[in-house]
DNA sequence: GACAGACTGTGACCTGCAACACGGGCGAGA
DNA sequence: TCTCGCCCGTGTTGCAGGTCACAGTCTGTC
């Protein structure tokens, strides 16, 4: 049943098959090719937002141009709960990474459901807990490690998501161009180039276009803190 | 009546006065001079606090010792939720920076205080989305912005909480050394006095021990973007 | 009034990283 | 098949900002 898709979500892991489809059938559906953009930082839009497939980035824009992603999210993960709780203008913009499929669900609806269920506002509040303590672990890594540190810590957080353990190590498609990567770590692509590039080097991980097979976990963990 | 000192924190400043009360009577209180620690990062702990005279610091530290402030929170401002909902060893350490009162909520009574006040919950998701919209915006200014730009809004946000103004410019008793403005916006104590020294020479600003005098709030603006 | 200790100011380095520059590979479309 | 764009790799240069070192100042305390 396509309630499985819903359950993906930690959020919605553990609801009944009532409320889930009762969930199921407020939501609305989307689907974006690579590049493609859901919304841009600045909109207005009161929606949030699931992955049921594929992967998108979080980013925002600086006045001169540059780009920072802040997060990459996949399959069971929401965004947009910001514009939700705190109304305002879209905080970030978003955009396709590989080919995604979305739900949708408005403002409205959420609370509409809501009530009558006070176990989910309190799970919506430790996710976005959880969101907090990871941005603040971000914080703390930009102030403290240099790029290299950041470079494997990232790879490590992909790997944790979306690799795949084989025998010669941890295959991570993790779709990003090394532009990307840079973006996601706020460094330069050269420096993030450098930093893979070394760490190839030294047989802890083998590059690939858009992926990488990280052979030796251990040491990338080292270097990370 | 005491429930004036709840109602400070926007959290609360909606509630009826036997809400307040109710939820008044389960809170503890504390005190601290400056310098005393109320938690340290990874203590067990569950309970939520607020400030209600005073100015306190969360800060981790790095394995080498280094330090970093995540904020500076004055009176009615909250701290403790992530323990609270995403349940773990505290994420940051509390310092007083002045002599600073706090009262106090263990999460099983505010969750037993919260059943059958939904619209606090809400309230409390409004205010995580909030923190978490601004850890972001830290985030891209780490990314983009230098030094005396990040110093310059550092100080325009404390003058915003703490500032008051005069015919003279806005006076800020931050009640900080520059060592802890340096942890705040994520420098070298040296580098943050150059730029103080920079903007006072510039006349937009005067320098006092743990406080600065803003004469122009416009080119400071200017200065942080 | 003398001393200690914490805070502030300022210079001389040194280093990590961004910016620029350029070449090579590879995939997609004419 | 060619070729035009994206990617990716790498050397070179300049600068922001961290580190080190020390001097000046402002507290409170005995």
């Amino acid at each position: 049943m396509e309630n499985d898709v819903l359950r993906q979500a930690p959020l919605f892991s553990a609801l009944d098959d009532e409320a889930a489809s009762a969930l199921r059938a407020s939501m609305g559906e989307a689907r974006l090719r690579r590049g493609e953009v859901l919304f841009h930082e600045g909109d207005p839009g009161d929606k949030l937002y699931m992955v049921t497939d594929g992967k998108v980035k979080l980013g925002r824009t600086s006045s001169d141009g540059r780009e920072n992603l802040l997060a990459i999210l996949g399959p069971g993960q929401m965004f947009g709960e910001l514009s939700l709780f705190d109304p305002g203008p879209r905080s970030a913009t978003v955009t396709a990474v590989t080919e995604t499929t979305f739900l949708s669900l408005s403002h409205d609806d959420l609370l509409r459901w809501l009530e009558g269920r006070p176990g989910v506002a309190l799970g919506l509040l430790s996710q976005l807990a959880a969101r907090l303590r990871k941005t603040n672990e971000v914080v703390a890594d930009l102030v403290f490690s240099d790029v290299p540190g950041r470079v494997a810590k990232a790879l490590l957080d992909l790997a944790d998501r979306f690799g795949r353990t084989a025998d010669d190590g941890v295959h991570v498609h993790h779709d990003l161009t090394q532009e990307e990567l840079a973006q996601l770590v706020g460094a330069s692509r050269e420096t993030v180039n450098k930093a893979l590039a070394d760490f190839a080097s030294r047989g802890w991980l083998r590059l690939e276009p858009r992926s990488v097979v990280i052979h030796d976990v251990e040491r990338m963990r080292r270097r990370a803190r």
